[in-house]
Parts: structure tokens; C-alpha cells; sequence
DNA sequence: CGTGTATTCGTACGGCGTACGGTACTAGTA
DNA sequence: TACTAGTACCGTACGCCGTACGAATACACG
């Protein structure tokens, strides 16, 4: 608080004028992030698989330009979600309300997209820290593999050292794994494998 | 650290002698958190997707108990997974070790999996502070949607609305919906969707 | 017994969020 | 013109926090 008032040229204490306490501004901050990531409603109109491709693809982009969000997020009783984050849910609602399942379906797969984001981009956010993903993803591979190097012999990692050894085998080098392990559009792809099995639990619905 | 010392009976600074930081602390204490949730081995041989499905759901029910490790997590530069998490880790490679595809899908299949279980906890926590999920969604659904019902009729969530009123017209109430709308069994119904999902791509891929 | 090492911890420092009470300015009223 | 009400601002101080520093104590071993 007393950071952003010098940035602003007011003293701390101003801040108060306008907000209850620091979560308060937090919570609002991170409405307004929301609400940066809405899609164009024409997108909304697609059919229900671009649609949700379309806001988990720009709610990803978002969380990528503000990763620090997600870790601001704490839990607080009572705190409501705001009129940005409303207007996302609100969105994803358009993507799948004219689904042929019943309602509790529809939301379930409505919140299957947002946990998906969610978690992708918090896993991306401690793995990589400031970096963008795909340089960061793997330097934290590498860490793994170079921690978990000491203790292959031991035998406590059996079936990571058969990845290594069967990755020796073919004549390839320890040093290239962590870049053969998570690669460029894996959110992307991880997301077409979700609406995959999306894809299949519809049809299977509409068999019966 | 005070408290902490406190509860052991000891003074604050002692603590300093076998931990170089609170932040050092954390994360030993996340790491131990990480290894009550190890699958048995026998799990593991039952095919990829039961194996998946028994590290998922352990993971899941390990985050449920220990809610706040989610919110502790911060990035730090440098840190490396401790013993416990790689163990994790070399479980879900045991799982999809034999599977007939390259290495990088076989890690991406893995990340995916780990992708949801954190993103679902993380979201559920975050909805739900210190109840079980399934007493919390509802309770926060019902926050969005006595919140929404003021902003219904000026139309800033059109879709919203729409499911309100189709809701009316069968005859239901609105104090029903949030309990439509998240049930139990929510995790294990999206975690068979993403399954389901990685199945129709291992199939793609044998075909070619 | 002395001596080095492991363990404990009291004090103090700089940072934080913010409660409290006050000051300055503006707009409206008479 | 003087008075008032409300808005905006902020200096000071309190009680937290993590932890740097250095001293005190306990213990193991020659």
C-alpha cells in the first residue's frame, strides 16, 4: 500500500479513502484483469466448441500477461466474484446454453474449462516465475532431471531413470530431455484434448 | 515463525537452525504434504488409465485435506521439487511409461493430468475457504446468482438470464439453481471427460 | 578436565497493513 | 459574506511480521 501510494504521489494513508483494505483492492484489481480477456460475442456464435476455445484461449492469454494474479487469489469468506468475472462466467454460459444436456451438464463443463485454465497457467506461473512458458517450462525440467540425475543409482526414481536410459539407448543425450518434455502449444493441445472428451461425453448423451 | 515456535515450546530463532527461511520451511512442508498422496505400486500396473485415475484422485483428496499448501505456493526462482513431489512425478511416468506413443506426448499427457487436479483444487479452494467442496460450490454459486439477480434486468448477463428463465418456465425456483449447478462427483466426472479426451488422441495417433 | 561443535534464544531492525484523528478544499445555503 | 456539510487527503503511531546478529548454553570427545 504504501509502494502504490508513492507511485501514485498521495500519501498511503489516501488510499483508504477509496478502499476498505488491501484485499479489497486486490479483489478489485483482479476484476479489472478479468475483464480484459472478453470475447468478441460474434465468436460466442460458433458452435459451442470454438466458443470455448475462444475464452479459455484468451483467459490463458490473460493469465499469461498477469501471472501474479493467480497468486494474489486467496480465499475470503464471503467475497463475491465481480461484475468482469461475472461477465466471463456469463460468456462461457453463451458457449454451451444451447447444448442438448441438461443444465447441471452444461455448468459442469462450463467450470471442467475454467479449472483446466486455472490450473495450467498457476502450474506455468510457479514453474516459470517471470519467464514466458515455453523458455521457463523446461529450465524447470532440467532442474528436475539434474536433481533427479544424483539420485537415479539410488533407484528411487525407477521408472523416470527407464525414460533416461531408454532415451540413452536411442543414442540421445540427457541434456535434450527437458526440451523434448513439454513443448511449444501444450496448452493448446491439452485444451482440444479436453473438448475431445467433451466431444465424446455429448455424444454419448445424446445416444440414449 | 513465532507461532510455530511457540507451539513447539522453543524460541522463535530457533527454528533458524534447521531452516534458512520461512520460504525453506514451506517448502518442506509441501513436500512432506506431497508424499502422503504416493499411490501403491500395484495401482500403477493396471493399465494407464486406472493408474492416471488412482494418482488423480489421491492427489485430489491429498489437496482437499491440506487446502492452504495451494495458496502457500509461491514461485521462487531457483527452487527444485523436493523428494516427495519427483516421486510423484516418476509415479504418473510409471504410468504412462508404456504407452505406445513418443516421450513428449507421454510428459504432456502427465502435465495434463496434473494440470487439472491443481486447477480444480485451487478453484474449489478458492470458492470454498475452509468447508468441503461440496457444502461450499453451492454456497458460492448462490452469492453469484442472488448477485446476478439485481443485474438481471438491466441485461449485463444476458445468458445468465436466459437459464434463469428457462428455470421459471419449468416451473423450478431460483433458490434451486446453485445446487444444479455444482454436484458431487464433480472432480471425478471432469477427470473421465480429460481421460476420455487422452484416449480418443492415443487412438488417433495408433491409427496413423 | 578443557575445547570445539551443536543448539538455543534475547534483542533489535526494518518492513508491513491500517486505526485514529486531524487538516485542506469545495459547493451550497442564507 | 459567513457558515456548514461533505469530500479528499495524510501524519502519526500501533502491533504485527521475518530475520540479522551475537551471545549463552549444552554436549561430545580428547
Amino acid at each position: 500500500m504504501r509502494r502504490v501510494a508513492r507511485e501514485l504521489g498521495i500519501g498511503t494513508m489516501s488510499l483508504y479513502h477509496y478502499v476498505r483494505s488491501k484485499d479489497e483492492l486486490m479483489d478489485l484489481v483482479s476484476d479489472a484483469v478479468m475483464g480484459v480477456q472478453l470475447v468478441d460475442e460474434a465468436e460466442l456464435r460458433r458452435g459451442w466448441r470454438p466458443a470455448l476455445r475462444a475464452i479459455a484461449t484468451a483467459t490463458r492469454r490473460n493469465f499469461e500477461h498477469h501471472p501474479w494474479i493467480l497468486a494474489a487469489m486467496q480465499p475470503r469468506p464471503r467475497q463475491v466474484p465481480g461484475p468482469n468475472s461475472l461477465r466471463h462466467f456469463d460468456q462461457s454460459v453463451a458457449a454451451v446454453v444451447d447444448l442438448d444436456v441438461d443444465l447441471p451438464t452444461k455448468m459442469e463443463i462450463v467450470a471442467l474449462i475454467d479449472d483446466y485454465v486455472f490450473g495450467f497457467s498457476l502450474r506455468a506461473y510457479l514453474a516459470g516465475l517471470e519467464q514466458r512458458v515455453e523458455e521457463a517450462e523446461p529450465r524447470w525440467m532440467q532442474a528436475v532431471f539434474d536433481y533427479m540425475a544424483i539420485e537415479l543409482e539410488t533407484g528411487a526414481y525407477p521408472n523416470v531413470a527407464r525414460i533416461v536410459e531408454a532415451n540413452r539407448a536411442a543414442g540421445g543425450k540427457d541434456e535434450d530431455l527437458p526440451a523434448m518434455v513439454l513443448q511449444e502449444g501444450r496448452f493448446e493441445r491439452g485444451l482440444e484434448r479436453l473438448l475431445d472428451g467433451i466431444e465424446v461425453e455429448l455424444k454419448r448423451r445424446r445416444g440414449r
